[in-house]
DNA sequence: ACCCTTATGTGCGATAACAGACAGACGATG
DNA sequence: CATCGTCTGTCTGTTATCGCACATAAGGGT
């Protein structure tokens, strides 16, 4: 990874026909996305979509009592900003940078334009939209039903997906406010996933160990997350049959 | 209510354009939708697009261990079957009818017709896909911060207001399937609701008798769902600008 | 090498919700 | 009117998580 950047790191513009991405392209611009950067607050309105290459977008709500969830988490499988093609301009959520790392942004009006061209541009975007429909709603029963714990181990898998190592720069803390739980509940589940082997962690460094002993405690949402992307994404990935289609996990 | 029935008393439909009404209309069916009608399970195929009227249908993930949650409901503002359009066919969540009443009902591939001309039908549906997303949303962070009341509050306002009057038929089992927590969970806080005068129930019949009172305990979720829908659909209520537009409570 | 910010560990009590069991009471049905 | 299934009320104990307070430690900056 690294050194070099290509749009084809990011799987909805690598599944772009020809034709479309030689229209995109030119107007794609390889931005830095800085840890806690904030895209959007609620109702702001966002000049760019922005297509994660090797950096995660966290999107979460947040409630007048300062709590909060992450209902979604955007990285090399997606791209932030639906709502601009889907025609509410701004949602209620909050976007973050998660994890620090690069992104092509497009100004919103060329995807809005090629949007409306109502081709596989249109098409691909909405089988991506409806992907992270799946994500939030499984979030919600998760977050009802299952334990800390598993639900870390959910956070770590879906986050480790989308990273080319197996190491992880964040803060118990960040974790929390993620999940939308006590950072005491992050150190005490983490602890224990530690003592098990399947992680090690320093202050702000999480190594994954043992991922399928992470698999082994994770609850059934992470599956059903990943198996729905693999579902509508697999066999969109179209142009350059190339390089990494390790989407299934 | 009861008698007669017209597809305006639908939002959606009653938002098309002449045109587009006038080649979808002769294509609408009024069905009845039973309390308890699964209308489809988890990778079910829809064979058609339910526009409700004075029916409910609860859209809810279930858990392998049995539990489940709802994670919005459909009533006469929406539509059932945003699979369909978005591309995916399916998608893993369950429906069932939650409150008894009629739908019109229209074959899938006449409304993928109609989406794919992509035309103010498109731009309708997506918006409202989007307030879709937000409700989904925001339950996914009020099943983490708020209390079993609140929730109750909410469920019982969202339901209120697409019903035409102030009774529901529904047990307090049921409403705790919706909510994903216990049935003992459901008939505390709905004891406490009653003894403060706000509503008044037996056997499977609540009544709504002080819907302010409601209000004043309901946690901030509802509002936003409610504004979401506003700001996305109110605008939309294009053709024959009659009838009642109460779209924000 | 030191300090000092910041991350992590841990120990309370309090609370909301869970799990299971059972009593009572409504109201549809015959 | 009597019956019986089902809905509702309530009790017990248990557990997960919270909220707060504070101790410890790691590691970057000067």
């Amino acid at each position: 990874m690294s050194s070099t950047h290509d749009p084809n790191q990011n799987h909805l513009l690598a599944a772009l026909l020809d034709a479309e991405f030689e229209r995109l392209s030119p107007h794609l611009e390889l931005v830095p996305m800085l840890l806690g950067d904030v895209l959007y607050e609620s109702g702001g309105k966002l000049q760019h979509v922005y297509f994660p290459t090797t950096s995660i977008i966290s999107l979460h709500y947040v409630l007048e009592n300062g709590g909060s969830s992450e209902i979604a988490g955007v990285g090399n499988e997606g791209l932030l900003g639906i709502s601009l093609f889907m025609g509410g301009d701004t949602t209620p959520s909050h976007a973050v940078v998660q994890t620090s790392g690069h992104a092509y942004r497009l100004q919103s009006q060329i995807l809005v334009d090629e949007f409306n061209r109502a081709g596989p541009v249109l098409r691909l975007l909405l089988r991506y939209t409806q992907a992270l429909i799946t994500q939030m709603s499984q979030t919600a029963v998760c977050n009802r039903h299952h334990t800390v714990q598993q639900q870390l181990c959910r956070w770590l898998l879906l986050t480790l997906d989308r990273l080319p190592s197996n190491e992880l720069t964040m803060t118990q803390e960040l974790i929390a406010n993620m999940l939308g739980v006590r950072r005491e509940g992050v150190t005490e589940a983490a602890g224990k996933l530690q003592s098990c082997g399947f992680i090690s962690y320093r202050r702000g460094h999480i190594t994954v160990l043992d991922r399928a002993g992470l698999e082994s405690d994770v609850c059934e949402c992470y599956d059903v997350v990943k198996k729905e992307f693999a579902r509508l994404l697999s066999d969109v990935r179209q142009r350059q049959g190339e390089a990494a289609s390790s989407q299934t996990a």
